[in-house]
DNA sequence: TGTACAACCTACGGCGTCGTAGGTTACGGT
DNA sequence: ACCGTAACCTACGACGCCGTAGGTTGTACA
């Protein structure tokens, strides 16, 4: 996509500085590692796209381990507070509402960052024996979920069952709409919100989003 | 899990037969892509746990690619066969118990192939451009989706959005049972089924099966 | 103008894996 | 008892990738 400044018609030999060169590296390793995944993306790749050799991704992140480390905390920094910016509602079908809305825009506007994210796997990394790294969003859903079982009575410690299905709900569906990128964003969030929310046995025919645009 | 049987102490040479050996690798290549994916799993490795040299492989599959592709269309074919076998019902809801029941027997009881299945990815080997196993699946229940939106009088292009809910959601959930296994099957699938029909406004505190077990 | 450091390079050694060439051994049939 | 074939083996060559040792060049600053 972008492509590294050239002047006139030869390619300049650029020489940046660190920052600079660190950034280039990650967003480089981002659309890499989505693409082809971690296994699939050499760190020789990773150079060459960057105009430069090995070594440099070496001196900068020890190896493609710290690359993909570096690259995949910061997504999941962006998604989760993504999401945790838009659970400020009062009413929980506002919050399912802005919360499904905010998770759309992130694969929207973030879809390399979604596709590392969804892929996950990559062998024990996290702290637990399960790995995934959706499965570490989902138990943060778990605890708004918790709070509101408890709110309503409900028995907790089925919090994690339900987070599982809602997160695995609109994860699905957000790869999907990936890829057929059709309805747009606000029908999407409406109808996942509509099953959510109502149930099969429930469903409304003309979902429609009450919510903050 | 299960050792090449020995005659006494010493561990005998002993000589299968070739449909003996290709179902034997098959077993332990399926063990190996659910522990460690297609690219962690070497010839080597296959060839090896099954007390028998790389060419062996070679000669029954042609490569990893072969010994992949068989295990995988085998365990897509049992999973499709026992979830199908599962909604001869007549009411809708009574469908989704009994599907979700036998996935979840299906996740029980063949729960390395249920691995597989949902790792995926291995980089486009599907017919279209969207790859994953997961999504052929979905796309199987969104027949039986657009069937039931059809009798209902529901706009059926938006049939691929609720089975991809829906997969995801009992995909994931799947997942997640699988590593803490607790509770038990059918308590999961009353759950899930309760979410699905009820959604989150309408969810019955206990909820129950009706189908037969 | 020269010098010190940051940015960058070429080159190599090592490892694991794939896939194959060509030879060897068990075993059932006659 | 022998023999043909199916099952199996021991190499071997090639490739891609990782990670590092040690040298080179641009550039900021005195």
């Amino acid at each position: 996509m972008v492509v590294v400044s050239e002047q006139g018609s030869r390619a300049q030999k650029r020489r940046m500085t660190g920052r600079q060169r660190r950034e280039q590296l990650l967003d480089i390793g981002r659309g890499l590692f989505a693409e082809r995944g971690f296994d699939g993306t050499s760190v020789e790749e990773i150079a060459a796209q960057a105009g430069v050799s090995k070594p440099v991704v070496y001196e900068h992140f020890g190896g493609k381990d710290g690359v993909y480390a570096v690259v995949v905390d910061r997504e999941m920094q962006t998604l989760l507070g993504m999401v945790a910016g838009a659970l400020h509602a009062d009413h929980p079908r506002d919050k399912l509402e802005s919360a499904a809305l905010a998770l759309l825009r992130y694969v929207e506007e973030h879809s390399e960052g979604f596709r590392i994210v969804t892929r996950d796997s990559h062998a024990a990394s996290g702290t637990g024996s399960f790995a995934s790294l959706i499965s570490d969003i989902a138990s943060q859903v778990e605890h708004v979920l918790a709070a509101e079982f408890r709110a309503r009575g409900y028995d907790m410690s089925l919090a994690p069952l339900y987070a599982q299905s809602l997160v695995g709900m609109v994860a699905l569906t957000g790869q999907w709409w990936l890829e057929v990128r059709t309805p747009s964003r606000e029908v999407v969030a409406a109808h996942l919100v509509n099953l959510a929310w109502n149930g099969l046995s429930h469903l409304e025919e003309q979902p429609a989003l009450g919510a903050d645009s």
